[in-house]
DNA sequence: TCATATCCGACGAATTCACTCGGATATCGA
DNA sequence: TCGATATCCGAGTGAATTCGTCGGATATGA
């Protein structure tokens, strides 16, 4: 993992399709882009965001178009696409210990859950990761292409000590 | 990774160390305890945890006292030890993305940084899990020993549906 | 019909993870 | 002084995961 250091990293597949997702925002209403364009425009393999898309589009994120000037589009306005929703389809639940899963699909308990008192630590940190990938939007994102009307970018100051 | 999966994941660095020092801050005040000791109590591999000690031991937060009836310490109390720390000392620093670490040593930024709009996200989850680490000390995680002044034992029911 | 796309599955190199092993050094108790 | 018990330290290893690539099937517009 080169990309993040250790604890809490993002892969790949992670990064780069919240780029194709910010791309695909920016393209918002002009019709379906191909991964041709956004690979080009965003200096990543075309090949991979191939796979990656899949798992946005069962997500039901992104709706794709087959054939020649096909492509991809933001099924949804950006407004209303959580990146908490994007980054849990492509890297799966929030969990930093399986026994702290926010998909009860994935979570499985311990053996010695009775005597663990460490749970909560990774319950604490997990409500954080969620509360701040809810708290954005794919709006967030894409940068302004005009100056848009009333939107002074509603950045809330970083959570130091909430 | 089976530990946590896909984003936001520890490695068993970070759950073995959180345990490991969980340990010691049961044991504080009771003179050294032996990784023995402790891989049988937590049921973990001693070998391996005698590599984990190494990062917690540079990081000032245990002392070892060596031959016969030695083991480790904590360093400090534990209401002064955060989580952060431990972490930061067992994985490295938070950096969702390494254009995102919170270390100035390991930061890189990208050569798009100037026209990476996405970089906001990985400080925002940077700062929420910090935040959280930062906001709980080893003390949280230290069961009590006997019936403590008002601590209603605050170990909420196995997480179901959250 | 041809160029352009998405779709789909398989494959592979490189890296990382989660350990294990062997031995050197230090300290306490007898 | 001896020996049991520890930490200390570096190297090595099998399995899994990551990060892609490649080839081809299918669908669509010009």
């Amino acid at each position: 993992m080169f990309h993040g250091s250790g604890a809490i990293a993002f892969s790949t597949k992670g990064e780069y399709g919240v780029r194709l997702m910010v791309q695909l925002g920016r393209h918002a209403g002009m019709g379906p882009a191909s991964l041709a364009e956004i690979a080009a425009e965003e200096d990543l393999p075309r090949a991979y965001l191939e796979q990656l898309v899949v798992s946005l589009r069962e997500a039901g994120l992104v709706t794709s178009t087959r054939g020649a000037h096909g492509g991809y589009e933001l099924a949804r306005a950006p407004e209303t696409i959580s990146m908490a929703e994007v980054l849990r389809a492509l890297e799966g639940p929030i969990a930093p210990m399986m026994c702290a899963s926010d998909d009860p699909d994935h979570l499985a308990l311990c053996d010695r859950s009775a005597r663990c008192t460490v749970n909560v630590l990774w319950i604490r940190v997990r409500d954080a990761v969620a509360g701040a990938l809810d708290s954005m939007t794919l709006a967030d994102l894409v940068p302004p292409r005009a100056v848009s009307p009333i939107h002074p970018t509603p950045v809330q100051g970083a959570p130091t000590k909430p």
